[in-house]
DNA sequence: TCAAAAGTGTTTGTAGTACACCCATGT
DNA sequence: ACATGGGTGTACTACAAACACTTTTGA
């Protein structure tokens, strides 16, 4: 959507295309130079940064939507995404907006029973990427992307801070009865990295010792025979996550802790 | 919502009170007679059964709608109710549907783009209630209702019987992390009805002694200086929640078995 | 040879699990 | 007195938690 006509159609005919009252909103993770990290967008004209949102096709399948909002601004195909809650009781999205809005910010003209000026709820999704392997597309609404710490998150449009922090606590839940870490991490890890991410996830500090001794029992990693050389210390050994325990561990979930 | 005028009011007029596209879809469990049941509503002219679901209206906070139907229904207003899952997936919700069925089924004229036929996304929620306080309304759509064992559900409408699937998949979940029965139960208990809702929840067997020494251990429930007289039988003392204690683990959560 | 990070085992404490007998009550 | 359900304590086991020193590597 770049053009100032697929623009216009959207914003005039775009209810005949899109459920409306009811958007998307992923909270996407990734994780680089071991910082968890949340990729936002720079609205144009709201001047300030937002989730990277998108709306249901009359058409799709729920889920279908996620993940083709998901390829759409990340490029990404192989990702976690889970549904976690649905925002419906902050009092700025009960407010209908107006159309003067819409004028001002972006200079377009815009009915005053458009389908963009209604109430929305908002799904929340939250996302685990590669982050090395996103690259981000803007089209007219956002002029520009970054990835931001989640422990340094700006106020953000609306009420998505606080779906921000509920995909992090529900990141943060899950940890203990999930493995996470297959889509955040690449294919080949060290101990210590994603040791260092489940310490940066949970925000507390995890023993090495029954870190990597509960991993391996619980058999979701193994070691390969090839090392990393990361200058002038001891080359840490390469590991891969198993596929199969792994799967099996999403669907059943695991009683434990770390 | 009984006489024609009513009703015919809500068909053509509905779309201005309420948000389309979006439902609230309640799973009501309640205990009796050691068993865990579920309320259904008979929907008239669908010939079925299904959840007692309602529509949000348009300047209401998400949460007070669900406990707004859930009022409507059962005419309770101490419960236990949580939002557990968006259901957009099924192939059946994603298709439109068509007037000549609402003329057929409810004897109703329905113009073809009424907001009742078009798609609609469904909020689960799931309330805990105190079976022996409900007393259910019904009204034009719906001419009867129905606490079906949890263990006997009937072929439902919609993708609902997947709603209730996971309904009870949450519940389950959650009774490792959460105290339950605050609002299952009746004020004063006894360990073995606790104990056989705990069974009856979880689908199987728990262990007399180790059940009622973890949630004393807990300090979620409390001795009475009373007994309950049950017959030809050695008389059970009567225990109450901690209300505080319970609180408290309800937010922050407790990590244990039973 | 030094600095920085990786790698590795053992002990201790706590909490879950398994298990069986006596007690109270009304018929 | 008997049938039925209620109430209680102990021993074992497994796993989480705590803890420190040696090895590797490049500068």
């Amino acid at each position: 959507m770049n053009t100032l006509e697929e623009v216009n159609d959207f914003v005039h005919n775009g209810h005949q295309e899109y459920l409306p009252h009811v958007s998307i909103d992923p909270v996407i993770f990734g994780y680089h130079q071991q910082k968890l990290k949340i990729l936002l967008l720079r609205w144009k004209g709201l001047d300030g940064w937002g989730l990277p949102g998108g709306f249901i096709k009359r058409r799709e399948l729920l889920s279908q939507a996620a993940y083709r909002i998901l390829h759409e601004k990340t490029s990404l195909s192989d990702l976690f995404l889970q549904q976690f809650h649905v925002f419906g009781d902050s009092p700025y999205r009960v407010q209908e907006r107006n159309a003067s809005e819409y004028k001002e910010k972006f200079g377009l003209e815009v009915e005053p029973n458009n389908w963009l000026l209604e109430r929305t709820l908002s799904i929340g999704y939250f996302a685990l990427v590669d982050y090395s392997k996103v690259s981000v597309t803007t089209d007219f609404f956002t002029e520009d992307y970054h990835w931001f710490d989640v422990s340094d998150i700006p106020p953000i449009l609306f009420d998505q801070n606080e779906t921000v922090e509920k995909a992090l606590l529900t990141l943060r839940l899950q940890i203990y009865h999930q493995p996470i870490g297959y889509n955040l991490l690449p294919e080949k890890f060290t101990i210590p990295e994603i040791h260092t991410l489940y310490e940066t996830i949970l925000g507390k500090e995890l023993d090495q010792r029954n870190f990597s001794k509960k991993l391996i029992a619980l058999g979701l990693i193994k070691k390969l025979d090839e090392r990393r050389s990361i200058g002038a210390h001891r080359s840490p050994y390469l590991y891969q996550f198993e596929k199969e325990q792994y799967e099996h561990a999403l669907q059943e979930g695991i009683v434990h802790t770390y």
